[in-house]
DNA sequence: CACTTGACCTGTCCGC
DNA sequence: TGCGGACAGGTCAAGT
């Protein structure tokens, strides 16, 4: 369940921690998770120090000096989790995480010179780790795939609704989960950016008018923005880059709040299934096309 | 070709 | 208490 707001936390905590630290030795305990042959691994990992943490929709590119960069997929239960070399001492960002890890979710450790360890744990095995050259990063095979990003910069109206109207024929939540169209929304901002447009899931994008365009574009970099001010959101898999959850979902308008009433109409928020996923709707707010 | 559905996984929760 | 089954959701392969 990370989506762009979550990675985008984990990254920010990365990038404070990782840049200049030198990779000690690599422990994988799931074959899949990280698929390399041990030679490359070697030769492009081992003894190479992180240049920068970037992101790309939902995945994270970890920067290496031997021009190789590590691409990073958290899928629905991933964490990246750090853990400093002072990590018995007191007042430790993640004290609580210190004598769990590792735990049976780890799949790969990085082992850093300085005694610093990251940890890869995905209890539901879907995530993934790969190893690409920097300069052909743009050829990747799930990178090429990527719609533009919504934020950071912010995609202007325009460009978002041509995007949009490239499949005409999509149901609105459908559209706004498939990362070619644009990249990094899940099943939590899909649905509350819906509801801040007060569109109904089920809605072909043809039938937008351009002031639901707009309410969707607002609502959705407003949802994005403000979820990354609050440090993603609180599910109960998610943690940020320290091990600590964050405080998103207080904060949301509709995902996971069937039977509470409606922040606007105060009518009962309701679950249903769009796009195969779980989907939250105000049934007076968002009608039905 | 455009779009939808099911599989991939495992832990959790619910009803019996 | 134990057990079966539904469910969670990002992405891709398979199906319509």
């Amino acid at each position: 369940m990370p989506e762009l707001p979550e990675v985008e936390t984990v990254r920010l905590g990365l990038s404070r921690r990782l840049p200049g630290k030198v990779i000690r030795s690599i422990d994988i305990f799931h074959g899949k998770a990280f698929d390399v042959p041990e030679e490359a691994r070697k030769v492009l990992c081992v003894g190479a120090s992180v240049v920068e943490v970037r992101r790309r929709g939902k995945v994270l590119i970890v920067d290496l000096s031997t021009e190789y960069s590590l691409l990073i997929h958290l899928k629905m239960t991933g964490q990246v989790v750090f853990v400093g070399e002072d990590r018995f001492a007191a007042g430790h960002p993640n004290d609580s995480l210190v004598s769990k890890l590792p735990d049976n979710s780890t799949r790969v450790i990085f082992k850093l010179e300085d005694g610093s360890h990251v940890y890869f744990n995905d209890q539901r095995k879907f995530g993934w780790i790969r190893l690409v050259k920097t300069s052909e990063l743009p050829e990747e095979e799930f990178l090429k795939r990527l719609g533009p990003e919504p934020i950071n910069p912010d995609i202007s109206l325009k460009d978002f609704k041509n995007a949009y109207l490239k499949r005409p024929n999509m149901k609105a939540k459908a559209a706004l989960l498939s990362q070619d169209i644009v990249a990094g929304v899940g099943n939590i901002y899909a649905d509350e950016s819906l509801w801040a447009a007060k569109l109904h899931p089920e809605q072909k994008m043809t039938s937008l008018t351009d002031v639901d365009f707009a309410n969707l574009h607002k609502g959705l970099l407003d949802v994005l923005k403000l979820s990354i001010e609050r440090g993603g959101s609180s599910n109960h898999t998610y943690v940020n880059a320290d091990g600590v959850k964050g405080s998103f979902s207080s904060f949301a308008k509709v995902f996971r709040r069937e039977g509470q009433p409606c922040f606007t109409c105060g009518t009962e928020i309701i679950k249903t299934r769009s796009a195969g996923r779980g989907t939250h709707t105000c049934p007076t707010c968002q009608v039905a096309p």
